[in-house]
DNA sequence: ACCCGTATACTCTGATTCGAGTAATCGGAG
DNA sequence: CTCCGATTACTCGAATCAGAGTATACGGGT
């Protein structure tokens, strides 16, 4: 059968039947009520199509349907033991097992010679500013669950989001000041062709002909070797 | 027409093409040439599908189309002006705007409750070994790159990457000592939990009679009120 | 009594994504 | 010279996902 473990949503509605039998709304609301939505990505279209998927792989089984009035039928499902397996077993693999994430800013940095130095710092500003106030937020979130007497346990997973985007800050922050003092690497170069853009320089031809336009020793692209035809 | 800038791939798609005219493979050549396959996920399904969406918004067009041989026939795309334009402003966004990830661990520590303490320490140990290793493997990745002679900033994403598994591993540390203390907020509650299931008792029993089984102090999942019906 | 906004509970459809499959050519070993 | 594995270049279909849409019920105000 070889299960996919892709989406962490049948993870979380595991979760949530080992605990009880449910149906999907009632999922979708207890996991709302418990702050997972912002943690784990939640929409109807989803959740109905994984519930139907893990009752397919029989990790869950009906438990009943009841029909209220000229209410849509709701369907309550229950875990099964081979759903629990999976539970404990998925679980498991995801705290053990770090696996390689793709975040936008990580694609945005790998294109980032697109655009000029200055504008980059720019924008780079505004996104710090933006995690500052992010950071924030969700430091006083943590504060407010911990004077209500939400046990940290339950919502520790706030605590790692935090941690992340204080990292990307700090590297925002640095990144920021190695641009501005000319100290990243390839620094010269970078400023030095969107120069040549802004006087009407193509690509094309920079690629064309770049001994014309760049000093002999200034490293370029090609510095590892040219890209495949 | 509202372009949903969904998958980064599309991105570096247009990215290749305002450098030359290229093929759909070469394209996917350039960006494993370049190592840009480690940040952007790239398959040739998506690859594919994503230049015929392109295609159809127009952002891209047909530059020529070659056939050799038997061989199957090769497709050349050029970026449109328009091309340029949502290039430009894509980038601008993604580095502009921080959006909400979601990383696989933050699922899992949302979740974290199923599996017991003693169990949650020992995953953890072992995702900060590999921690450890992913850090130091791609530390030496970019020295390698550094003294090739690759500029910086041709590879920035890797270093942002790198931060953010140091910031990981951080926090995993932190995690770990705070569990084995007892100083996690919940600690008791949640070990108590789990030796009675380990003596049999199930979920369902303790939702039913939570008195019988924790001191009236302890802390539940209903310190901050019922689930929903 | 009646309206209106919110909550309940799904359903449907179109788009996206992924991985496997296909099929030709090229380069080097024997 | 011929076989074999790697590379080139794409195609296909099944699974998944997202988000809008639908339809009923409830509750509070006027």
């Amino acid at each position: 059968m070889a299960r996919s473990r892709s989406n962490p949503l049948a993870l979380a509605i595991l979760s949530c039947l080992s605990e009880r039998p449910m149906h999907p709304y009632q999922i979708s609301a207890t996991l709302k009520h418990r702050n997972k939505e912002a943690s784990i990505r939640l929409n109807y279209g989803s959740l109905y199509s994984v519930v139907g998927s893990l009752l397919k792989q029989g990790l869950i089984a009906e438990h009943a349907t009841s029909q209220e009035g000229n209410r849509p039928q709701r369907t309550v499902y229950e875990i099964t033991p081979e759903g629990e397996t999976e539970l404990v077993d998925w679980m498991r693999e995801l705290i053990r097992m770090p696996v390689k994430e793709y975040p936008a800013l990580e694609a945005g940095l790998a294109l980032l010679p697109v655009l000029a130095p200055t504008v980059v710092v720019e924008l780079l500003r505004e996104r710090s500013d933006r995690l500052r106030a992010s950071i924030e937020r969700e430091d006083a979130g943590i504060a407010e669950a911990t004077r209500m007497g939400l046990p940290q346990v339950l919502s520790i997973e706030g605590e790692y989001a935090v941690a992340l985007l204080r990292a990307e800050r700090d590297f925002v922050e640095r990144l920021i000041k190695s641009i501005e003092s000319k100290q990243l690497g390839g620094y010269e170069f970078w400023a030095r062709m969107h120069e040549l853009r802004e006087q009407g320089v193509t690509l094309a031809e920079l690629n064309k002909n770049p001994e014309k336009y760049f000093a002999a020793g200034e490293v370029t692209w090609m510095a590892l070797g040219e890209d495949p035809d």
